[in-house]
DNA sequence: TATTGTTATACTCTATAACTATA
DNA sequence: TATAGTTATAGAGTATAACAATA
């Protein structure tokens, strides 16, 4: 219930700023590295290449991401964010924070701590690493 | 992260028992009542009835749930799980019960009480009470 | 008119698998 | 052949809005 409702509520209001909780996921993923190759933004997501084709189709038609050819393999290309995507990530990232300010504010200095670090204990004995499109 | 490792993990396990997600979710709604008029259900699972009368259709084809038309009001009926349906409810309960003890499994007694405590406090404090569905 | 449900339409998310171009 | 991506197809999940039947 409580993962639901934040994520409802931050899919509400990232789509105040033109895009999806998947799309900004995607560009989350390359606000960390210049450019990178789909098949490994796929590995990185946990997705397969024909979703990142499909989602890399809809942010470059936004023009948050941008390609650039490889010049040693004509099969090969990298995504990378555009200035305008690069610039929103930051906001994009506000609205992830105010969210869980907003969903966690209820709770207690040390509840929060707390909640904060069992999560994290979990991520890191599970092996977890993907990061979450929905 | 966790919360979407949990979810996708009890997706595939539902899968196995021939249902989604939103289908478990609808007849666990089901599995508190008698007979539910799909407009109550809609309210109940926070979706619209057009949805509601999507994932009924689903699961009438199924067979896991049953409809019995209203008398004093032609336009209404409820819906109901099918013996099929409601002795699977416990089958995809134990299914739910096995993948939490799966993935917190690597939590100490104390931590799971911790987590289990804040998320209900959580949950309380934001008044939260839909049924997830994905 | 108002209400109960259904249906039409649309979009996102995602997978699988077939396919194209290149290596 | 093998690999990098794209595309075709499909189905789930869901919303909005138009609609039919009945109240």
């Amino acid at each position: 219930m409580v993962s639901n409702a934040v994520s409802q509520e931050f899919a509400r209001k990232v789509t105040t700023e033109g895009v999806t909780v998947a799309e900004w996921s995607f560009m989350r993923a390359l606000y960390d590295e210049e450019a990178v190759a789909p098949s490994v933004l796929a590995e990185k997501m946990g997705m397969t290449k024909g979703a990142i084709s499909k989602l890399a189709d809809r942010l470059l038609a936004k023009g948050l991401v941008a390609r650039i050819e490889s010049e040693q393999d004509k099969r090969a290309h990298s995504l990378l964010l555009s200035a305008e995507g690069r610039a929103k990530v930051p906001v994009l990232a506000s609205l992830a924070d105010e969210n869980d300010a907003e969903y966690f504010g209820v709770l207690t200095m040390d509840e929060r701590e707390a909640l904060d670090r069992t999560l994290k204990a979990l991520a890191a004995r599970r092996g977890l690493r993907n990061i979450p499109a929905d």
